[in-house]
DNA sequence: TGTACATCAGTGAACGCGCGTTCACTGATGTAC
DNA sequence: TGTACATCAGTGAACGCGCGTTCACTGATGTAC
């Protein structure tokens, strides 16, 4: 039965909404079209009149993800004139280290949950994740001091540490998870 | 036909020694019991003889990937009292931090090529996981000087960044991942 | 505005394929005497 | 030290299963007149 242009729009956003999520809970290869569909509300079949592959449902999916990260970073009612921020900054770094953010890896960062993954995936889709970290990094640069250069290299040090902070406390038990957070949130040494 | 018991042993290390490679190299799901089973020159039907499940072939193989990571750490040429040597551990950022390091995951930090996969693994593998954490910061700590709580507070924070860095430029294209990776190179800031 | 018809979003069965795991079998190894 | 026999490492076929993808079909949507 065929539905809309309006109804094909939606659908397609659910599907990209569930893809991000499960994407990020089970990981690309474990986030199957069918379990994508199903979580969607819809059944596997109809997968490709929305995405040529999987692969570019990974790309959109990721895309979506990114999305979210620096709306997180950049709240529009804080940052109407692209002003220095800096507890908008250290409220996004509070928030990426909580036990919350490891404990929901489905509506958490797409570094720390899919580095792994995306860097055994294809060009395309490594190409998908390199400008959504450039756009993390840059709204994290942007709450910084200093010269461009500095403010930049700064931004990509503390954010690989804090997704190399969440990625292992996701795969260590309660103890080793709350020692590396517990020494990411100190100021720097 | 059956071979010596020494013959089994080395049977066994083979297959670690694949398992290890192959795991970082493609991933843990993507990794088969098949693949490593040929790449350690055997079929597939003799797996069974050697590990209950595929499971603890992963677990065996995390513990020697984190082996050959400490070895690199604590050089029995060097560290033969537990004295501290900064020049060791500048060598092993310098290194964690390389191309090379980037270009071969297969035999590099697990950290970098296995944190998201063995978060969304059981709970064995990730007690096995967050041991070999352990000893790595342990290592890096023995390195540093201050207090034991500084130094390893430092140790976790230095390791976070380093191994979301070597994600991070697996997972991108080649002029964002000497970004990250020279970001990560200079001092603290 | 109505009518006739082409389009196509969504369904559910089916495809080939590789996965982890099991199994009957082989024949050299290890052991009991 | 020899001999008879039980053990078991390794082989290769087979198992059920879920994967990404394809396909014939349905019937509401969109369009041409």
């Amino acid at each position: 039965m065929r539905v809309s242009q309006a109804e094909k729009e939606k659908s397609r956003s659910r599907i990209i909404e569930s893809a991000a999520r499960l994407l990020r809970e089970r990981g690309v290869e474990a986030a199957s079209v069918a379990d994508v569909m199903s979580d969607a509300g819809l059944t596997h079949g109809g997968f490709y009149r929305h995405f040529d592959t999987k692969e570019a449902m990974v790309r959109a999916a990721l895309d979506s993800a990114f999305n979210q990260m620096v709306d997180g970073l950049n709240p529009v009612d804080r940052s109407f004139a692209g002003e220095a921020s800096p507890d908008v900054l250290s409220a996004f770094e509070q928030s990426y280290l909580s036990d919350a953010h490891v404990a929901a890896p489905g509506l958490g960062c797409p570094v720390a949950a899919l580095a792994g993954d995306v860097g055994r995936a294809g060009e395309d889709v490594r190409e998908t994740f390199a400008q959504g970290v450039r756009r993390i990094v840059a709204g994290m640069a942007n709450q910084l001091s200093g010269s461009k250069a500095q403010r930049q290299a700064r931004a990509w040090r503390q954010l690989a540490m804090m997704a190399g902070a969440v990625a292992i406390a996701r795969a260590s038990d309660p103890q080793t998870a709350a020692e590396v957070l517990d020494a990411c949130r100190q100021p720097r040494s």
